[in-house]
DNA sequence: TCTCTACGGTCATCA
DNA sequence: TCTCTACGGTCATCA
């Protein structure tokens, strides 16, 4: 839709950049989540722009041209206490292997249809077993001659070459769990996002997703339903690339994570105290305080319930599944069996 | 792109609904505004749907079938204290009285490109003497032969008779301004608005805005600059009518307009708090203002700044461009030349 | 092991 | 006397 954006200029490392000097806590879930791929360290290293300005989805990576060392074992950067909670939603569970570059191809944005009609082996999760106990076992791509779009998704720095992978011998940033399922080399780079996901940990846009000349795309019929629209899979080296790009570094992203679901708290906060004033305006005007309530305290102690359908219940049909005290604020919920 | 919405069933009056009992303070300039035409107290009186759920552009009018008596001369309805400040944005001002319905026609949502290059006449603003003048002078239709598109934007009940007008005998609710400008008898409910004050002030979505089979719409060049985009104009009495169908009320809408404004309000408030909490935290930890401006109270009295990148200065290329004072919190920012 | 659309608010931008 | 697009957040809905 949009003309492909101005690629960034790789400048020099703004400022000597010293943070704070990574006292190594745990490093968070999603950031181990994330691993620490090569390519990764790369592009962060090599200039950050800043925080991009909210406005703009300018500035987008050309792949990064990684002359790439080894990757660092495990070494947390970010000296940030993470707040597990929130991070345990960004967990290994979420990302998938599922796949196989031999079948990888460029849809072209979704134009050139799929044939997801009679291919269900493609369909369910199965191991690698198959390609891993090949000689160049899980990320060789058959020759394709001529090199049609199937190549497309496998380019740049990207490219694997036909005869071989060049991350062989890169066994350091794996999935620890992955071992437990597989018994195959994999790196967590190699790993399968949803567009979900991508979205969610990565914070990169639907129009950004949608440029699948930068970001190819595998489509797969959706597991939970296969009427439902298709699952969108990237690879994860090439949107962290991009993502890093993007905001300077995988730090910046939780950071700005992190502040977006501070700011969703409190405005959850601000929005439960207002109705609880409001709650308690409406009480203290009726009689019922003033009279029933004295009452019962006077007699009972302890205080009685008056459970009332909450204002966000959705008293449409199946009846209402939450309550409030009117006295004390309380919620109920109800779960319908 | 949407199949059109289904059309809302004309109910009865939904309950015995005497609100406030009209104590009769002014107007507010924005019910003014709206005038109050027959057809807007028809289709208020017919059957209010409770406010429409949020998240649905569902409910929307057929045009309201008015059996119509003469119009009220001015009772305005609302009992409620209207903030002028805000109201004062939505004044008579920005009604359109330049259209000539000979002219309207059916654009089908944009896809019959107009002509406006050569006709200028249509651009300029120009009172309507020369109708005016005539034995039906503003609202006389042309008979066209074959009924062509120039036709549909009026139709229904909104049809006005090839040779004549249905409200001449109605001068009531007229702008009173209108006067002033031209001397000729002009409705409000004909007057013109544009795509932006329609959705400010009748709270209607692009999505309602581009269905011009339900709301016609008349294009014309952009008065700010003829290379703009071309200015929408619809019907008041069109927009009204659907805005009713769609809110309830023209009172409903106030008040949601209002909720907004009050939103918008809270949150520009509780920002601006934070901020103010931020930058006294950041001056009540520093030394600085202990010590410094300790001693600078004390020796030359008056407040002496002391100039510090502010953080919302782009850092990137060229340089900061915005600096605040580390005790005060004055901000200065420096152009660059 | 999901994705889409619509809504509302807010901008900057350009047309 | 203006309009568009993009963004972010939040839903319900359906696919």
């Amino acid at each position: 839709m949009s003309a492909p954006p101005p690629i960034a200029p790789r400048g020099p490392p703004a400022r000597g950049g010293q943070r704070a000097p990574a006292v190594a806590p745990p490093a968070t879930m999603r950031q181990a989540h994330r691993g620490t791929s090569r390519l990764a360290a790369a592009a962060s290293a090599s200039g950050s722009a800043g925080p991009p300005p909210a406005s703009s989805s300018a500035s987008l990576p050309a792949p990064a041209s990684a002359a790439a060392g080894p990757a660092e074992p495990s070494a947390p950067s970010r000296a940030q206490g993470g707040n597990d909670a929130n991070s345990k939603k960004r967990s290994w569970v979420s990302s998938y292997y599922d796949y196989n570059l031999a079948e990888m191809k460029d849809t072209r944005g979704g134009f050139l249809d799929e044939d997801h009609g009679g291919d269900d082996a493609a369909d369910s999760v199965r191991p690698f077993k198959k390609q891993a106990t090949a000689s160049v076992p899980v990320l060789a791509v058959p020759a394709v001659a001529g090199g049609g779009p199937w190549n497309l998704p496998m380019r740049g720095d990207m490219d694997v070459a036909a005869h071989g992978c060049r991350d062989c011998s890169t066994v350091a940033d794996l999935d620890p769990r992955y071992a437990t399922h597989y018994d195959v080399i994999f790196p967590d780079k190699y790993a399968l996002l949803t567009k979900t996901e991508v979205r969610e940990d990565y914070l990169l846009t639907e129009e950004e997703l949608r440029d699948n000349d930068r970001l190819p795309v595998w489509r797969k019929p959706n597991p939970k339903k296969n009427t439902y629209h298709d699952m969108w899979l990237y690879l994860r080296e090439h949107v962290e690339a991009f993502a890093v790009a993007k905001w300077g570094s995988l730090e910046k992203i939780d950071a700005e994570i992190d502040r977006r679901e501070e700011e969703r708290r409190a405005k959850r906060e601000v929005k439960q105290k207002k109705q609880v004033a409001k709650l308690r305006q409406a009480t203290r005007t009726s009689l019922w305080r003033d009279k029933i309530a004295g009452e019962a305290a006077a007699l009972s102690g302890p205080h009685v319930h008056e459970w009332v359908p909450a204002e966000d219940s959705d008293e449409g049909e199946g009846g209402e599944n939450a309550q409030v005290c009117r006295g004390c604020g309380m919620r109920s919920e109800i779960e319908e069996i």
